[in-house]
DNA sequence: GTCAAGTTTAGAATTATTTTAATCTGATGT
DNA sequence: ACATCAGATTAAAATAATTCTAAACTTGAC
């Protein structure tokens, strides 16, 4: 029992044997870390509980502190948009980009599109295979694509 | 021969017969703006033409802002912002989303899409008939598209 | 020409995000 | 367990795009 001092705590306030309502797969988030070649520090743990372990989520930096917050997890906003975007370069999270003044990422790393809801600003995922983009033109030279994003935006339909 | 002070002289400091190298549609920019129901100011007068007399363009308020000035056309960033704002308003200018951090105004109304090049945050278009979105999924209750847009953003290939 | 309503603008304010630089922590070696 | 240091966190300042404020100016109507 050779434990040095790996055991996340105090992630949450709650107690020692915690009635798992929420909590079992830390070695899961663990793993996805370390295989992403970053430290499981108390910080990225915590923000990667609240991001992955409640289905797909679009959130901004703002929404997760905010969460983390809730959640009694002490992080500073900085360090939430580090690990955000240190999230994305790893390939776990996705931006999407629809509304200037606020970036938002996605936890559904699944090939989707979205709904935009201008008067809210929420979105909501649209499957992969119920849109298609057929029929793109020719990439312009020495380019290739990275992505094809399709927004459909919507508003309240009026009377 | 009632005329107030309608005519704008000093949109840009040249003769008073010039040569006519780029600037005819006046009452064209005229109608336009009337038809929106925006008063023909000096500056509305003289973006507009920046804005619509070359061809179609992907602009930020800033890029035009520098436009004004290399034409010698005082305006300040705030009129500018203002003035797009309107234009976008009343439905001669489009407003694109593809990069949190700067909005981008499209000066081409038609129904289009858009290639974004990532590296250099420069967009071009993909005529409408060239995309073809099919299949979308029912939209939300009460809710009504208000429009649908395709980016697909593009990078240089490696190798 | 007069006047009210609409415009422009300098500069301050706001907001989202990034940077700085100092302090802390996690991993590793002993 | 203990030292060590690269990597991580953070408070606070800095940046950048955009909006707001309020005062000064124009426009269009009479
Ligand atoms: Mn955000
Ligand atoms: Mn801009
Ligand atoms: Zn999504
Ligand atoms: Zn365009």
């Amino acid at each position: 029992m050779t434990r040095t001092s790996n055991t996340p705590s105090d992630i949450a306030p709650s107690d020692d044997a915690a009635p798992a309502a929420e909590g079992r797969p830390f070695s899961q988030i663990l793993d996805r870390l370390r295989g992403a070649g970053l430290r499981p520090t108390r910080q990225r743990m915590a923000l990667a509980k609240l991001l992955f372990d409640g289905g797909d989520r679009h959130l901004t930096a703002e929404m997760l502190h905010a969460d983390a917050q809730s959640a009694n997890v002490r992080v500073s906003l900085a360090t939430v948009y580090n690990t955000l975007h240190q999230f994305h370069r790893a390939g776990l999270l996705r931006e999407i980009v629809v509304d200037s003044q606020r970036t938002y990422f996605d936890t559904n790393m699944s090939d989707h599109h979205h709904f935009y809801f201008d008067e809210t600003g929420e979105l909501s995922d649209i499957p992969g295979d119920q849109v298609e983009v057929a029929a793109l033109p020719p990439v312009p030279d020495g380019m290739a694509v990275s992505r094809v994003d399709v927004v459909v935006r919507v508003r309240p339909a009026d009377a």
